[in-house]
DNA sequence: CCTTTTCGTGGGCAATGACCAACGATAGGC
DNA sequence: GCCTATCGTTGGTCATTGCCCACGAAAAGG
């Protein structure tokens, strides 16, 4: 079981951080796969959670992502009976995207289960622990803020 | 500039950690790339520091990456004379790979800038929260270790 | 009106990562 | 001496990701 991870890279805090996250990632988009929802979804339901009713232009450039990336997204959300999507009236260009009491009940899901997630991520860590360490995480998180959401 | 990442995403630590995660693995692969390198190139030189000599098969098992994927990485180590391949006289289907003098000054020097970047991502902290903090790391890397190295 | 801009959408392209099949050379079992 | 397994390598496939261009519908500015 030679599955060592050599010294010097274990010596990279920014190694080790990114090998953390990306398991955490990993777990994450697994346990919103069950649901069938991606990470994508999830951004767009907790965006339209906290915000009026947004256009797909505006969710776009509050994600930094492509718009034509949001349409096959907004179209599973749809589908899946998440959001509702009408014309702005006073814009017919736009549609209004809002959330249904479906996709809130699964946004609300969702979080529960990422909750847990959390949990079992940060086990290891004693709970006066937990809350410092995630308090860290959010300055080193607000600190280094880049554009966009890259879930 | 509503540029904001959602609440509910901020409230889920997996996603806070997977995104600061995220920043720190592009910054290390833009400051090696600088050096005409990749994380798999310094996840190789390392791997080499601390083993004897080993066979490309050895470090595929060590990465659990395809041994076929190892070939481009060896070929652009041994371009740039970074390490040096023998056949093995006792299996001369075997290589053995050896850091070169160059390779682990090259090596060397990409750890320092590592520290560097080190410093920088961890720079909101203060210094017993660093080392707490990369102290924590290693507790949930070690406790979530997965097959593999992924850089 | 007519022109220009914006919105959602479709299409495609390049880079990436993981994975797999098969080959020539070599070694080992017997 | 044969047969089988291993090593490095070639040359793919497949899915994902980000990016970019162009279109029709609709609005906005003259």
């Amino acid at each position: 079981m030679s599955d060592t991870v050599p010294p010097r890279l274990l010596g990279i805090s920014t190694y080790v951080l990114a090998r953390v996250g990306r398991t955490g990632r990993a777990r994450m988009a697994a346990m919103l796969r069950e649901r069938g929802l991606t990470l994508w979804d999830l951004a767009v339901l907790t965006a339209l959670d906290d915000s009026p009713p947004a256009s797909q232009r505006a969710l776009a450039r509050r994600f930094a992502i492509d718009p034509s990336d949001l349409v096959d997204v907004m179209a599973r959300l749809l589908e899946a009976g998440l959001i509702r999507r009408d014309r702005d009236p006073a814009d017919r260009r736009r549609y209004l995207i809002t959330l249904t009491k479906r996709g809130r009940a699964e946004l609300d899901h969702a979080t529960t289960q990422a909750a847990d997630l959390d949990k079992t991520l940060l086990a290891p860590l004693s709970p006066e622990e937990r809350t410092h360490f995630t308090s860290m995480l959010h300055r080193l998180h607000t600190h280094h803020a880049e554009r966009g959401i890259t879930p």
